[in-house]
DNA sequence: GATTTAATAAAACGAACGTTCAATTAATTC
DNA sequence: GAATTAATTGAACGTTCGTTTTATTAAATC
């Protein structure tokens, strides 16, 4: 046999990337082989070339994938409102909502940095980069504006990503928690973490005094 | 040639374990090859089947000695006083102090979970479980005691220890910061992050009211 | 100092890996 | 409907992998 009856280049690749960000999140980057990724896209392994010239390829094109859905979902939830309050809860909520939405995809982008060429590596953290920057210039305009209580911008920023990312660790949709209630949650402890004085807390600390 | 002068088991399984967990942290379970560990160790591959049958054992008693590592040393640092304000702090403090020290180590448990066989996975994860369940008896007792304020105490828990474990993904010891001051910071953070009133904080909700 | 045991080397095993190549068939173009 | 292009197969290539076997030497024992 050759070219199998309805084949289509489109509908193969969208396959083969569905397939690897599932295996390689399950089993890992090295761990999965092109043949178990080519049988479980139904397909022989060397089909799999036509679409990526090599393992690496195919790896680098999720990540990018990732990346670049990240930063368009950001773009498209952004606020237009320039009170920090508002936009650390719409960042945090779009970043929750993001990664549990695409945990597969996530888990590779966060786990397998490693087996990337080093220009790759660069190119993927130049992007994550630029999301991370976002969340201090939050951080950093709210410190300035007096609503937050930060002592490192820098430092809290990359403990409020850890702490936002792990939900994917251990959050599974069909949970006893909704999403909406985990982000809800989430969003909570941030504010507290940055010391953020909300007109709810701020009736209560007075009311307390 | 075959045994070596001054070879010696004790002194060899040691540099095993040292040597692999360098390169797992560095490049990943299944990337590192058997040669590749017995080059660095400085001995015939042939060699490490003596201390490990496998290479799976290998993992696992990396990951065992790293979790009994960690439990020793919270038995070592808990305080006995009963306030959940002091364990909390003491918690955190151990566990970044801990995971900073072991950084390869603590890459290795938390990376390589998958390489592990289904019985062994379980293992490692109740010992996991034992120690994060520590953390959660303190939230309990400060949220009973009206000293945190904490919406659910199990997501609090999964969100701090997130939040503390990351330290290592971009810390690295000699940076701008020393571990004593990153430490700090993040036990000001732990403490927002639960609503926990510290006599400080008290004082200057007070002063602002 | 002979004997036993511990530690290692050297070579080899079969299996699996990523990848390539030539052949073959379906879909498209003219 | 013939010619061309796209999609895929099946088989093979050389390499590397984890692991085993056998032989050899250092250290420990008596």
């Amino acid at each position: 046999m050759a070219r199998t009856t309805g084949s289509d280049g489109g509908k193969t690749e969208a396959a083969i990337r569905d397939a690897a960000t599932g295996l390689i999140a399950r089993f890992g980057y090295e761990a999965m082989s092109m043949r178990q990724l080519a049988a479980e896209v139904g397909v022989q392994a060397a089909a799999l070339y036509r679409y990526f010239p090599t393992k690496e390829d195919l790896l680098f094109a999720l990540m990018r994938g990732h990346m670049e859905a990240l930063a368009d979902a950001w773009q498209e939830a952004r606020p237009s409102s320039r009170d920090p309050v508002i936009r650390l809860a719409a960042y945090v909520e779009n970043h929750i909502a993001f990664h549990v939405r695409r945990r597969h995809s996530t888990h590779v982008s966060n786990m397998e940095l490693r087996s990337l060429s080093p220009e790759r590596l660069t190119h993927i953290l130049k992007m994550r980069a630029a999301y991370e920057k976002e969340l201090r210039a939050i951080l950093r305009d709210g410190a300035e504006q007096g609503l937050f209580a930060i002592e490192d911008t820098g430092l809290t920023a990359m403990a409020l990503i850890q702490m936002i990312t792990g939900v994917i660790v251990w959050f599974r949709p069909g949970d006893r928690l909704s999403i909406a209630g985990v982000s809800a949650t989430y969003l909570k402890m941030t504010m507290r973490l940055v010391g953020a004085k909300t007109a709810t807390e701020e009736r209560h600390v007075y009311a307390h005094a």
